[in-house]
DNA sequence: AATGATACTGAGAATCAATCTCAATAAAAA
DNA sequence: TTTTTATTGAGATTGATTCTCAGTATCATT
């Protein structure tokens, strides 16, 4: 599925499916969730398959614009990525004392989109919310 | 009233307020709203101060600690600042066409956060909510 | 005022993610 | 087969940010 989406695009672009652009894409779908370039990097590498960073980082922006994944947000050690195609919108929790990031879906937070944009004249697309704060078990470490 | 806070916090800290933090701070606050490291420092050097790059980059590390600014969010040309102390909390719309940003207020999205908060036992201390699309003006052009 | 201890500064080097260059290669079209 | 066009990877480049470190400024104590 997202597969045939990928070469679809490519294709209307006048682009190619390559054997490196197969390999990003099938581990990139292997996570189902967060991951950074430099991770997926070394999967390909680990499995046998090849691809180069330029490779991984040019494919990636490519699977963007096609929408099969997500730049989630920048941080000081780089840009997160989320497989999102076919998953449920979702918004983020992080815990600012061990990184850990929760994940949540909340009907109310997409009514309240819709509102917000309607009151003020914005085509909402889509969104991100993350609220930042400890989590459960950190919050007892603290003490 | 800010520079008061900013000195306890240096001095809290074992450290001075020198004449080139002196002159970012003032002009951090000159901005009452968004604004990246690079301008403040052309607009310092406009005024005739002085302060280094390296200088700018290490005051905002501190203004952010002591919660007079806030880091929004970062790009592909730097991280965005935001001068926040004595300011609503707002969030941002983010128009995908011009690059313009629309702050907005919501009641209700605050409390949509401490309900989402209590429902997942997560102690939230902050939260970013962007909606990104295009705006008013956008949306005609683009037709 | 002199001394010693400590913090601060700026210039340039270093870092690191991301992009670009470009010659070699592969795939598609003619 | 020949021509055209897209892709690749190694390494260079970029650009934001941080680090280094020697020189300077500030503070505390005599």
């Amino acid at each position: 599925m997202e597969k045939k989406i990928f070469i679809g695009f490519l294709k209307d672009k006048g682009q190619r499916f390559t054997k490196e652009r197969a390999a990003i894409l099938q581990k990139t779908l292997s996570y189902h969730g967060h991951f950074d370039p430099e991770s997926l990097y070394l999967k390909i590498r680990e499995t046998g398959l090849k691809a180069s960073r330029a490779s991984v980082y040019r494919t990636l922006n490519l699977l963007c614009e096609c929408g099969l994944i997500d730049k989630v947000r920048k941080t000081e050690h780089g840009t997160i990525y989320e497989y999102t195609f076919g998953h449920k919108h979702h918004d983020h929790m992080l815990c600012i004392m061990c990184g850990n990031t929760i994940e949540f879906c909340s009907e109310d937070l997409e009514r309240l989109h819709e509102g917000l944009c309607t009151k003020q004249n914005f085509r909402g697309v889509n969104h991100t919310f993350e609220i930042r704060g400890y989590c459960k078990k950190c919050q007892k470490k603290r003490r």
